[in-house]
DNA sequence: AGCCCTCGTGAAAAGCGCGTCAAGAATGCG
DNA sequence: CGCATTCTTGACGCGCTTTTCACGAGGGCT
């Protein structure tokens, strides 16, 4: 399901927005202020974010360059100001779309499925991967071995597995692993990668000790060979 | 160079967005019609479409849905109509953005930089370069010798090989290499230079005594010749 | 020709990153 | 509320990388 973050610090709009994405099966986060916002999409990184410019604690364009420094997820600006700067410096600064209040909700709407429709192909569905003796399918994330029985791996072990196996044969370094998974302000917390890795390679390959996929490129990343 | 479409019915609005967009450094081409502008995006694909709405020969939805039966080109609409029907039919028809008229030229060129920077990354050129009997991959930070075993290099190798790859056929001074690979304050540590130097041709080069590729230019520094 | 500077090479010392074990804190579930 | 899982944090030894030192060869300059 796509998860929508919402920003805005008028309770009447965040109320309406919230019930209309509801209902049309987005999965839906709120924040009211820039910071709240920043925290929320670093913990549980939405698919795409709502952001009223018009924010008590922050500039508008200051939160979607504290999202830009770490992610691509797209942008929809809402803005009271119909100026032309205004939306210029916010579409400059990393923003996908921008709307001007008053904007009626199926315009809105439309705008999200636009968006959103670009991201669709970015996953062209990489249905299963093999690494040692099992089998990986991102699209319902699961692990087989071939004897059958399945694997079961926690949020993070996932989500460093993913990112690790969407890249295949490419150096994913250690700062782009830590920023992903765990969120901007992690990039110096190197032993929890040794730590995940360590047990990523305990339930995924042969000989944990001599790893033949997940394999480590010292002192800059690591990276999964097929 | 960005290679944009315009297609528009009205002679000096067509003029003033080619005149623009050219100043900006895009390449332009117009047409002043449904039918031609099919017929232009079908000979020469652009990298973007700006299309007007309202044109005399067909429906602007039904351009939107005729290129999209075949290319997924970014689509800006331009529009006089504000309506919200007006709007999701364009945007659910395949546009990505729509602008009403009349419209700032500076929010135009904003809102072309936004879809195309999506874009950009989808085409990042892959640099395979041959060192002796080598491939280096600079996206994928590997090195593969041609009976298919991998060369592993350190950090330090890597960002010293990187920045003479990156500057093929140029002369990389001493003093250059030794700030970006160790940082500003070694810029006189050149045995650090003669060091690296002699592992990465061993590692490398075919005859690691008489280098091809990783030239020395003595007294000046080194240059990477393809 | 002789001198000096720079480059290539080898080898040893120092430093750091990685894998690993272990235990406490936080979180979710019944 | 208690239990189990997961996440966070700290510490340690080994191996590789980096750093440092030393020496010989080649080329340019006076």
């Amino acid at each position: 399901m796509t998860r929508i973050l919402v920003v805005d610090d008028e309770p009447q709009i965040l109320r309406a927005l919230r019930i209309n994405l509801r209902a049309r099966g987005y999965d839906v986060e709120v924040a009211d202020s820039g910071a709240a916002a920043l925290k929320a999409a670093a913990s549980h990184p939405p698919d795409l974010v709502v952001l009223d410019l018009g924010l008590p604690d922050l500039d508008g364009t200051e939160v979607i360059r504290g999202l830009r420094g770490w992610t691509t997820v797209p942008i929809i600006v809402l803005s009271g100001r119909a100026g032309s700067e205004d939306k210029v410096a916010a579409l400059d600064a990393g923003a996908d779309d921008y709307v001007t209040k008053p904007f009626g909700v199926d315009e809105l709407l439309a705008r999200i499925r636009a968006v959103t429709r670009r991201l669709a192909p970015a996953t062209p569905a990489v249905p299963a991967l093999r690494v040692g003796r099992n089998t990986v399918d991102l699209a319902d994330r699961t692990v087989t071995r071939d004897d059958g029985t399945e694997v079961r791996l926690t949020p993070t072990q996932w989500a460093m597995l993913e990112k690790l196996l969407r890249n295949p044969g490419k150096l994913v370094s250690q700062r782009q692993l830590l920023r992903d998974v765990w969120g901007p302000g992690y990039e110096q917390e190197t032993n929890y990668l040794r730590q995940y890795m360590a047990q990523l390679r305990r339930r995924l390959e042969d000989d944990p000790a001599r790893p033949r996929h997940l394999i480590t490129e010292p002192g800059m990343g690591y990276r999964y060979r097929p």
